[in-house]
Order: structure tokens, then C-alpha cells, then sequence
DNA sequence: CGGTATATTGAGACGGCTCAATTTCTGTGG
DNA sequence: CCACAGAAATTGAGCCGTCTCAATATACCG
């Protein structure tokens, strides 16, 4: 086992698949014995590119990733973040040809899984196939709360929309109570991903510190009043429960 | 065949489904004759809760239905618009509980499906159970398009790229040149998919009027100058592909 | 034919943007 | 351990796209 942390990622993964859609001993098994390759990307590296065809998809394994599209003039904007344990493009597996780019916000480690393998693993197993269908349909219920969010809601309330949903998505991750995780983006980052400049993400960061809603580091939140953030964000997390 | 409609609708489903994951003829007719039960809807009525569980999906047979999500002031932003032969909470098969709302946007008529009819025939069809996941991913694709049309575009950019969006499905479902299709929105309803107050829907579209770009009455479209709206769009349809 | 929904227009306000300068971090090599 | 360079954060000033509020005109429907 000469890494073990890719072990666990991939057992991550499996955990959570398995904690909505029963998986038997086997078909979990079939799952934790696919083959991978340990693939290292510094931060800001985009690694798959618009338009680019794949034969693996990429499960992180540790890092932060984010899907993002761009436009004309190069504004990009993030459209979903992907925590250790999940598949950043498991949708890769149905349309291979990519819509949509991913980039390592901050230094990540992913594990490739060959497309092939996961086809196969799914057929053999149907409750596997489920469980990867609903994978793409919680994500896409994602998606959707961030359209509504970036749609409606005015800087402050989105952005205390997603330090909620990255605080709930951690906690169902490791246990924890979510009140403090690593969240390593930039300023520059956040603004792709909530509409927003840097420069209003910076000073929407220092209303909601004025606030004692949340705290803020470069690479970690600490939520001071949660329900206070709920109430700004508006946040419900009925959305995540099927994560 | 007391609905020759229904059956048209759920014929074009099948038809798209099968245009992507090849269905033997044994799928094809299972999917045909599930039993289906005919709804009519009158403009503007949300025939979906937020919270509600349902135990069928509804594939609509005529009119155009929007998914939506509502903030706390009663904003709403449209999330993904269903033209017929499309299943518009095909996720509902997999998570029942809708953390998004389906209204008409117009008067329409929706043919409900039983959520457990449809997992048995994924069962029993692995192709159908793809084809279905295929359906889920490529409206999440749409919806991440949404997202950075909304997020990064400004207003001309944001109507063009629906425009070109609306034209191209609706192009693929009926085979026509998309030059001139119908979309019953209200200025108002359009604001919502475009996160536009109405007023201002009113005067971007007066804007792309004068530039001889589209003509769009209340219940239809057409395009005046498809390359023209495609650059002010920066409309690709590579992410309609898989569609 | 009347009533309600929708579209249109005007005027003013404001949230978030741009541009640009400065300060503070962070990591790296000497 | 310090110095330095590049990245990131912070601040200021002014602008502009979009919103709000409000009034009017037009279109649709029973």
C-alpha cells in the first residue's frame, strides 16, 4: 500500500456513496480495489481544460478543487468546489468531453480513476450506478442553490450562503460540528465563485467580520454565530441532505 | 389511445434518450407503455413544492415549465426551463424530496410518471438506468452554464445567451433551424431566469431589437442574426451536445 | 367591453465595479 | 535568520449597470 492516503480518500468516497444507496460488501470492495494514479497539482494548475476528452475521472484526495467556466474576456466563474473525498467530474463517466474546466484552488493531490473501470464497476454492480447517478444529482442541486444564490441574493447574504453549505459539506465529511474548517481560497477565488470582484469580496468579508458573523483566514472560516450566518444567507440546508 | 399527445410526448422522450444511449426495442416499448396519468396546469400555477415528496416525475407534453428556487423576500430565479419531451424532475427518481419548485410558465399540460415505474424499467434496462443518469448530467451542464452566464455576463450578453440556448434545444427536439421557436415567458418570467428585474428585461431586449438581433413578442422568438446573437451570447453549444 | 396582466417609460438611487495605490503576507534563497 | 519578490489583501475614489418606485399604455381574456 504505498499511499496510504489515497486509500483513505477513495474509502471517503465509498463511505459516502454508501450512506444513501446500500452497497453490499462487494460491490464496496469492487469499488476500494480500482486501480488509481496519485497525481500531484500545484495551486491555481487547471487541470482539465474546456473542450479537452478524458478517459479518467479525478476523485481528490486531498486540496481543494473547483469546476469553472469562462468567459470572453476571461472572467471565470466557479460553479462547484469539490472537498477530499468527492469526484470532481464523475459526469466525465456519462459525457466525457468536458463543458467545463478544474483547477486546484490551492495545492491538491487527485487520484485517477479510469473511466472504463468505473463503467464497468457500474454495470456489474447496479446499485453502484445509482449511487453515481445521485451523486450527480446531489451536485446538481448544488449547482442549483448557487444560481438562486448568485441570481438573487446580495454579496453579503451569498456569501454567508456558502461559508453555510461548505460548513455543513465538512461536517458531513468528518464528523465534525463544521464551525471550523479549511476553506484555501483567495479573495480572488471567492469572487469567482460568488460573482463577486475581489475587492467587494473584501469588503463584504470585513462587514460580516464587523458583524462577528464568521472569521476569516486565508485558508480557514471559523463561524462565530452560526445562526446569525444562516439568517444572512438564508441558508437551508434541506438541499445537502441527500450528499 | 385516448391521449395521442401523451404518447407523442413520452415518443419524443424516448427518441432523445435513445439518441445517445442506444435502447433495444424491448427498452424502448417499456418505456412507451408505462402508464402515465395526464395533468393539466394553468399558467403561472407551481405544481411542485420546495419540501414536497412526491412519488412520480412529470414529463411535460405541451406548454414550458420552469424550475425555481425562492429567497426569503419572494425573489425568484428560475433554475431550468423544460420544453416538452423532457422530464422535468427527473432527479425526483432518485431524491424525492424537491428542494426546487416546478411551475408553468404557461398553460401546460404534464404527464406523470410513477417513480417506481421508472427505477423498474432502469432495473430491468441498465441502458435506460444510463440514459436517465446521461438525462441528470446534461442538465446539470445546462444549469452550470446558467450559472456563468449569470454570474460573469452583463444583461445583453446574459438574454442573448438564452436566446441561442432555447433556439438550439428547441432545434433538437423538433428538427427545425431554431431561427424561430415559441417561448411563452412573460418579461417578468424572463427576468427570473436571467436574474433581471423586469424593467430592465424590457429594456435589454429593446436594445437587442434595435440592434436587428431577435424579435421577441410574448410568446415567441425569433432570430434576426444568428451569428450576431451567438458573439453577443459567447454562446458555445458544445455543453447542448450531449443533449 | 371591462378588468387584469403585461409591457413600456421616466427619474433617481445604489450596489458592486474599475482603476490604482499601498500594505501585508508568504515562501524562498542566500 | 534575514532579505527579498511575488502574491494576496486592503483602501480610496469615482463610475455605471441595474434596481426601485411610479406612472402610463397596451394587450389579453372572459
Amino acid at each position: 500500500m504505498p499511499y496510504p492516503s489515497n486509500h483513505s480518500a477513495m474509502a471517503l468516497f465509498v463511505q459516502r456513496l454508501a450512506s444513501h444507496t446500500p452497497l453490499d460488501a462487494d460491490a464496496r470492495e469492487a469499488l476500494l480495489s480500482l486501480p488509481v494514479q496519485r497525481h500531484d497539482v500545484r495551486a491555481h494548475a487547471d487541470f482539465v481544460e474546456v473542450g479537452s476528452s478524458s478517459d479518467h475521472a479525478s476523485l481528490v484526495a486531498e486540496g481543494l478543487v473547483g469546476r469553472f467556466g469562462q468567459t470572453g474576456d476571461g472572467r471565470r466563474q466557479i460553479v462547484s468546489l469539490h472537498l477530499p473525498g468527492e469526484i470532481a467530474d464523475l459526469q466525465s463517466v456519462i459525457v466525457p468531453q468536458a463543458t467545463t474546466a478544474l483547477t486546484a484552488l490551492t495545492g491538491s493531490t487527485l487520484l485517477r480513476v479510469a473511466h472504463d473501470d468505473l463503467r464497468r464497476v457500474g454495470l456489474r454492480h447496479p446499485g453502484i450506478a445509482t449511487a453515481f447517478w445521485r451523486a450527480c444529482v446531489v451536485e446538481a442541486a448544488i449547482v442549483a442553490q448557487w444560481l438562486i444564490n448568485i441570481g438573487q441574493r446580495p454579496a453579503r447574504s451569498r456569501m454567508a450562503h456558502l461559508f453555510c453549505e461548505m460548513a455543513t459539506r465538512y461536517a458531513q465529511l468528518d464528523q465534525s460540528d463544521g464551525r471550523r474548517y479549511r476553506l484555501p481560497m483567495t479573495q480572488e477565488q471567492l469572487g469567482d465563485a460568488l460573482g463577486l470582484t475581489s475587492v467587494h469580496v473584501n469588503r463584504t468579508l470585513q462587514g460580516l467580520r464587523e458583524e462577528r458573523l464568521v472569521s476569516v483566514s486565508r485558508d480557514s472560516v471559523e463561524i462565530l454565530d452560526w445562526d446569525g450566518l444562516v439568517a444572512a444567507g438564508e441558508f437551508d440546508r434541506a438541499y445537502l441532505a441527500a450528499a
